[in-house]
DNA sequence: TAGATTGTTAATCGATTAACAATC
DNA sequence: TAGATTGTTAATCGATTAACAATC
């Protein structure tokens, strides 16, 4: 480490002193729903004891959701400002700029991906897609579709760190090794395989037999 | 308790000593996948510790999960019979017989779903759909959707317990109660929403939000 | 027999929850 | 002041992992 870098660090660390620049898995989860709450409200404060009892949930897990994210202490009393809050999970969650994602497979699952209209206010755009059924360039959606064996020139030309995966299983693997050798560095993984991914690889498996697994067992107690 | 339903419950006991008939979040997720593997690999005998090395789970987690699904105990040096594990593993999940489903909401997302193949393999057939842009009966790929007022109607004729939910954010819990009202037992919620439920229902919740969340802050570092 | 694999008991780890002092 | 709310420290809980004896 050099001084320089040193110096840097000392600095953000003094900036934002009260912001971890981790979060576990379940608190990141739990941001979204507590941000859509906040836009609703229209009140200048809110306490994490209002938001524990809009969801349902533990008072000091809110708590200390909110005291890990938010810039400004709360108040007691009062609680935080919640204008500050919106922005403060805005910036965690990256909703402030854009993330560009492409999506490999642009069947029944993948098309409607595409054509959903939420991810523009999670800062999600999806620039390009992949399918093996494409010999050349084509449009869907104002987004061009190229045949696979473009995907890794194409997503390292255009810098995207974000895949999202709906192929088949049969071919998974292979496309996925694709997908990272252009460059992605996290993989919404919608195919139901476990895909090996390299260190430092991130991937969020939504395996719909593993939810199903749940839900099926919950019907037989 | 009655005595009747007392010896019920001991017979029941007896039958199968070896498989408990609660499993983890976590152990019911990763059973698709090792029934996945197990239907692939063409060996009689299968151990604990060749599926964890495919998937890269501790052995242990992998021995545990076998030992809770498992009639027969394995044998050391052998493994497990892999045709007894698959029988074992569909029976847990329910692969065996077909649970009905309902869709709520049938946008782009929901189509999808409906036209998923894959889950006939997984035990589930969706029997009918609601939309609110419906006014009366119409045909999707051999499926009827009705309007939303007939919810709770159909889904009690039918006795359907398991609702997959699409709708947007806005109705979804006034959708959710009918839903409910109609007897339905486990919720597959595709909505952006935190579901209000009675005790004794089931809601697995398949946020794009909180699922982006991770992605895109582990992009931040 | 040797050793791969099993199942179990104990240790670790991380998230949730409880208890409580501090504060406006 | 009283009390709602904060943030923190300690306890609980459940899943994962480590250690190890039993077995074919």
């Amino acid at each position: 480490m050099t001084v320089h870098s040193h110096i840097d660090n000392m600095l953000s660390i003094q900036e934002d002193a009260r912001v971890s620049n981790t979060f576990s898995l379940q608190t990141l989860q739990r941001l979204p729903y507590y941000l859509d709450f906040l836009r609703k409200i229209e009140t200048d404060n809110v306490s994490a004891t209002v938001i524990a009892a809009e969801f349902g949930l533990n008072e000091v897990q809110v708590r200390k959701d909110l005291a890990s994210v938010s810039r400004e202490a709360g108040q007691p009393r009062k609680g935080f400002v919640t204008k500050s809050l919106i922005r403060d999970i805005e910036d965690v969650l990256g909703y402030a700029h854009i993330d560009e994602a492409v999506i490999v497979g642009v069947g029944h699952l993948g098309t409607a991906l595409v054509n959903y209209k939420g991810f523009a206010s999670y800062g999600l755009k999806i620039v390009a897609g992949f399918d093996i059924s494409v010999d050349e360039e084509i449009w869907l959606n104002h987004m061009p579709v190229y045949p696979v064996d473009r995907m890794a020139d194409v997503i390292s030309e255009l810098g995207v760190r974000l895949g999202i995966f709906t192929v088949g299983a049969e071919s998974a693997q292979e496309v996925c090794n694709q997908l990272i050798e252009g460059g992605v560095e996290a993989i919404w993984n919608f195919a139901p395989v476990m895909l090996q991914v390299p260190e430092g690889i991130i991937v969020q498996n939504e395996n719909m037999a593993s939810a199903l697994a749940v839900l099926s067992h919950h019907l037989r107690q």
